[in-house]
Order: structure tokens, then C-alpha cells, then sequence
RNA sequence: GGCCCCGUAGCUCAGCUGGAUAGAGCAACUGACUUCUAAUCAGUAGGUCGUACGUUCGAAUCGUACCGGGGUCACCA
């Protein structure tokens, strides 16, 4: 168990016994009590503000429940001393034995140090990517790609059963233009001297397409029937893109669970099997939407369609399941796509969708509500959209074939633990600059490579260490026996790497991945800080020939730095380096 | 006009969901390479947390109203 849990606890001991001698009344809202590291080195190793809280839900004064709690908290093995302070903190001061021993639990627990269990095992369905089997993946894909991939592992990490889904479009209208422009692509490709057609897509991505296409056909399909060549064409086309698309993940270091078929769900009558659940539950009508309000629509018509009564639960309007032609729209898959989540049983159920798209969510959360026979926790993930940059110049991606930049491209260039680093750095509500030619420099403004270089040399002293037999150690066991204090510049490291259980506790809380991100960095920073001083002071050294018990400690410093620090790349989907290139 | 997101150092962003004197990186300035890898480190400087009210012991954080930027708004996907 970590400290924070482990002080946590006594704290909540503490107050119940108070509560018990009747000292203090039972408080009812304790949840915003917290454990955590100061920023201040003077305000203690850990500190809480049990008293604030208790001072409020009690109303009495916060500083007397602080000497309360303080009397109760003295003389344990891991807790030096405990201060009350300001307004009314606890500070805590940690037993430096704590900390040596803190290093061997880290040894001893290795990859699954900071793993938690709060999860419970619960099953979650995580969407994402999702991108339209119409062509291969592009930058526009990615951000959301590495979120919902970073997100995955994150929970995981802390005992959920995570299923990574891709809902693939392949029902829709969008695929009668894939099928059409392959078909001329192929026609091209035969030689005939025939442009493209107004309604199709004009990236060259398709042409190899066309060449396979070929390549097994042969010209027969000019001369097949066009329901049946449609058909071919089709299947063939969908097959190759979505095997492109895998392709693109898998070089992301992204591999999906599941692919969900649209058309599939289509085929088995699951959106009139959801219409008529709804229908029993009256919310399913035809009506007209009034035009929307402030702009002014010079081509809006009143139009009856059946309509979806997500107003009911709080939508602003309801929303069309049938466009005025009788064909389905866009939603009347996704409703019921949504429906057969909820039939698959998970318990958390979380859509990443791009920025572009919040106006879909409450019609998501509609359908949710409409459907949920259980609490279901249903989370929409909004990731801001990248702007991509280039000789200083923002660049609109469009569907145009020029400035669509694709990841295979991308990747050709670039390290993609570079590109998964960027982005996991960020807040994902924020808009994301995204500079093509900075990230093309290899500069040392490459993030990602702090923390690879405090991994690599690390790496590189334990192999040192190891030739001349220092490393590893004969036993964990062996450190436990020795009392080697710990210098300033260790304990700075070592309370450092006991703040990762928290960490990940509460990045996978909040579904903030970017919170690993920011704790490398410290993690890094802190380990290269012990490392250079060395350079300041001349004497501190991992290594010291002929000091072998001073140098155990130290070592084992370094591989709990390490470990760490793996453990943290390995939820961000990065390969940690061995050595810099 | 409605809804969503953002506004924190010159720039790019954190800020642990209400706590103590608001932090990093880049850029600027000063200094440290005969090494276990200097892609690093130590230090200096830089702030009306968009504005104004409010909630309370306490607000960058919560509420309301404005200001500014981005996104989005039936019969597209």
C-alpha cells in the first residue's frame, strides 16, 4: 500500500476514535479530505487538511480538531513528527526508514508498482478513433488515437476490463463514394482517360486501390453488372482500408480489441430492434423541428420526420432519426450502436470524440439515459483539434489531396513515441499546436527525449555497475539490512517516485492521462538533478570502485528510478530507450 | 442568438477538483563538461491568474454577468 493510503487511513482512524471518546461528533462529508505533498519543503513531507474539512463540517475551530488529530497521530513507525500549521494543516514528517524501505518495495514490485485496484474488475467500453474506412489515417486521427490508447492502458493500470472499440462506418452514404471513386480510380488505371466525378474522393490514396482491385480481377469488372461489381468493389475496398487503417494503429503502437461493424448491426435489424424500445417507451414520434433561432436559414423548410424524444432528458432539441426522405440518418445507427453497449453489459462506457462534435453529446447522454437499465457511467471524451504547422503557417487540412498529411508519411520521419509524447502533454480540452517542421528537426526540443535520457542513463550506470559486479544486487533482501542514510538530493528523488501510486490513481480518476506526462518530467528532472551533482560537487557518484555497500543503495536509488519511469512510459504506449541514438 | 471549450510569466502550458508565499519548459541573462552519456545541471529575472461582483475562515479553482479567442447549431457524416 502506498502513503498516501496508508496515511489516509490513519487519519480517518484517528478522527473516529475522537469520535469514539466523543470528543469530536461524527462529521458526515469527509470526501474532500486529502493527502498530499506540499509544495513548501518547511510544510513537510505530506500534508492534509483534515482539520479544514472537520473545522467546516462541524463548525468549530479548525486549529483545536488539529490538535485533536495531532495528538493521535504521534509515535509510529513511519510518521517523525506532525506539525499543525497555517490555518490549520497537518504537516507530516516521514520517517527516513520509510523512504529506504520505500526503495526496496519499488525493487520488489517492479512493473506492477502503482498498480491499484479501484477498478474493480468493472468492464468499460472505451471508443475511439473511429474514423470512416474510407481512406487511411491522418493527423487529424491521431490525437484522439493516442488519448483514447494512453486512456486504455490507464485503466487497466488500476483494475478496470477495458474493451478499445472502433465503430466502423461502413454502412453509410459515405461508402457509395468509396465505391464509386475506386471504380474510376480503376477505370484510370485501365487507361481510360476519365475524371474523377464531382462527388467522390480526390486523394491519390485510393489508387493503389484500383491496382490491387485489378490485380484480381482483371478487366472483367468493366463488363459486370453494376449491383453486383458495387458489390465487389465494396467488399474488396473496405477490406483493404480497414486493413490499411490497422496498419496505421499498430505503427501508433495502437492495436483495437474490437471493430464494430455498422452495416453488420444494420443487417440484424438492431436499429428497428432499438426504434421499438423506444417506441414502448413513448419516445419516438413524428414532428417538425423548428428552425433553428439567430441565424437566418434561407433554404429551411418545415419537414415532418420521426423524431427522438431527447429533450426528455434535457437535450435542446429532439433529434431526427429519419431524414424527409424516409432513410435513416446518422444518429439512427449510433442510437442503436449505443443501445448495444448498454446490451453488452459494461458499467462505464466512454466516447473520445473530436471538439467538432460536442454538439452531438447530449443526445449521446439521451440515449444512454433512454436505454440504461443499471447505473451506467457514461463519459464523453471531447479532444480539442490539432492545428498542424508548417513554415510558421497554419495549415487547413482538407479532404484536398495536397495538405492532407498522413500518418504513414508523418511516421516515416518521425518517431512515433515523439508524436504520442506531444500529445499526451497537453490538457485534452486545449487546442494542440502541432509543428511539423520543429518536430522534423530532432531538436533538443523534442520532449519525449528528458525522459528517455534520464532512462538511458540510468541504463547506462547499471551496466556499468554490472561489469564490474556491482550490479545486481545477490538479494533485495541484502538492502534491507543495511542503514544507509539517505542525502538531500536522494530524499528529493525517493519522495518523488512515492508520489507515482497517487498519480495514477488520480489520472485514471479523472481520465487525464496527460497528468503521467507532467510527473516523468518531474521524475526526470529530479534524477537529473542527483546525477549532474556529481559535477558540482565532485564526490556524489552512482559508482565508486571498491565502495560497494555505499554504491548498493545507490543503485538501487537508480533502479527505482527507472522502474518508475518505465512503468509510466509503458501507460503512455513509449518505449523507454536504453541508450540515446 | 443558443450550447460546448479556452483565457495563468514575452511564448507553450501545468496547477493534484476550495487551501499555505501561483509553478514548469522555451526564450533572455550568469555560471558548470578530463564524466557513471552536458540531449544535462545550478542560479537570476519575469504575474492585477481576462474584467467585475458574489459564495466563506480561505478562490486561479465554485456561482452570476460581462470582455476576448476557438468550435458547433434540423433534412452531413
Amino acid at each position: 500500500m502506498d502513503i498516501v493510503n496508508i496515511l489516509r487511513d490513519k487519519i480517518l482512524n484517528s478522527v473516529d476514535e475522537l469520535v469514539e471518546e466523543k470528543k469530536i461528533q461524527k462529521p458526515f462529508n469527509i470526501d474532500n479530505i486529502v493527502v498530499e505533498r506540499p509544495k513548501k519543503q518547511h510544510q513537510g513531507d505530506y500534508s492534509t487538511n483534515v482539520a479544514m474539512v472537520l473545522g467546516k463540517a462541524l463548525s468549530s475551530n479548525p486549529r483545536d480538531i488539529g490538535e485533536l488529530i495531532k495528538s493521535k497521530m504521534g509515535d509510529e513507525d513511519i510518521i517523525d513528527a506532525v506539525s499543525l500549521d497555517g490555518p490549520g494543516f497537518l504537516n507530516i514528517k516521514i520517517n527516513l526508514k520509510f523512504w529506504d524501505s520505500l526503495i526496496i518495495e519499488i525493487m520488489s514490485n517492479d512493473k506492477s508498482y502503482g498498480e491499484d485496484r479501484f477498478g474493480r474488475g468493472r468492464k468499460v467500453n472505451l471508443e475511439f478513433v473511429s474514423a470512416n474506412p474510407t481512406g487511411p489515417l491522418h493527423l487529424g486521427h491521431v490525437r484522439g488515437a493516442v488519448f483514447g490508447d494512453a486512456l486504455a492502458r490507464l485503466l487497466e493500470f488500476v483494475g478496470f476490463q477495458v474493451t478499445k472499440e472502433y465503430y466502423v462506418n461502413d454502412g453509410g452514404a459515405q461508402i457509395g463514394i468509396l465505391v464509386r471513386t475506386v471504380y474510376y480510380r480503376y477505370l484510370q488505371t485501365l487507361g481510360d482517360d476519365i475524371a474523377l466525378p464531382e462527388d467522390s474522393y480526390p486523394g491519390d490514396y485510393l489508387l493503389p486501390v484500383a491496382e490491387k482491385l485489378l490485380d484480381k480481377y482483371g478487366e472483367e469488372l468493366k463488363n459486370t453488372e453494376e449491383f453486383e461489381r458495387d458489390k465487389i468493389i465494396r467488399e474488396f475496398s473496405l477490406e483493404y482500408m480497414m486493413k490499411v487503417i490497422k496498419s496505421d494503429l499498430a505503427s501508433l503502437n495502437i492495436e483495437m480489441d474490437n471493430f464494430f461493424s455498422e452495416q453488420t448491426m444494420i443487417n440484424s435489424n438492431a436499429i428497428e430492434t432499438a426504434l421499438s424500445t423506444l417506441k414502448d417507451k413513448g419516445l419516438i414520434y413524428n414532428g417538425i423541428i423548428e428552425a433553428p433561432k439567430g441565424k437566418t436559414h434561407t433554404d429551411w423548410e418545415a419537414r415532418e420526420q420521426m423524431l427522438f424524444k431527447s429533450t426528455k432528458f434535457d437535450d435542446d432539441i429532439d433529434r431526427p432519426i429519419k431524414k424527409s426522405d424516409g432513410s435513416w440518418t446518422y444518429f439512427a445507427p449510433d442510437l442503436a450502436y449505443h443501445a448495444d453497449k448498454l446490451k453488452r453489459g459494461f458499467d462505464v462506457v466512454i466516447d473520445i470524440l473530436g471538439a467538432d462534435h460536442s454538439g452531438y453529446v447530449s443526445r449521446l447522454k439521451a440515449v444512454i439515459n433512454a436505454f440504461a437499465e443499471k447505473r451506467v457511467e457514461f463519459e464523453v471524451k471531447l479532444v480539442q483539434l490539432v492545428k498542424l504547422i508548417k513554415n510558421e503557417k497554419v495549415l487547413k487540412m482538407s479532404k484536398r489531396a495536397g495538405d492532407y498529411i498522413l500518418i504513414q508519411d508523418l511516421l516515416e520521419e518521425v518517431n512515433s513515441d515523439f508524436i504520442r509524447f506531444v500529445m499526451l502533454t497537453r490538457n485534452n480540452d486545449v487546442p494542440l499546436d502541432f509543428d511539423i517542421d520543429l518536430m522534423l528537426s530532432k531538436s533538443k526540443d523534442n520532449p519525449v527525449f528528458y525522459v528517455n535520457y534520464a532512462h538511458a542513463r540510468i541504463s547506462s550506470v547499471l551496466k556499468r555497475a554490472k561489469e564490474l559486479n556491482m550490479w545486481p544486487l545477490s538479494k533485495v533482501e541484502d538492502l534491507e539490512k543495511r542503514t544507509f542514510p539517505l542525502i538531500e538530493n536522494e530524499l528529493t528523488l525517493v519522495k518523488k517516485l512515492s508520489e507515482w501510486p497517487n498519480v495514477v490513481r488520480q489520472s485514471a480518476k479523472f481520465h487525464e492521462p496527460h497528468r503521467i506526462a507532467f510527473y516523468l518530467n518531474e521524475v526526470a528532472s529530479s534524477f537529473h538533478s542527483l546525477y549532474q551533482s556529481s559535477y558540482e560537487s565532485g564526490s556524489y557518484r552512482f559508482i565508486v570502485e571498491g565502495a560497494q555497500e555505499l554504491c548498493a543503495n545507490r543503485l538501487a536509488l537508480a533502479n527505482s528510478t527507472q522502474i518508475v519511469i518505465r512503468n509510466g512510459l509503458s501507460l503512455l504506449g513509449i518505449v523507454p530507450l536504453d541508450e540515446m541514438y
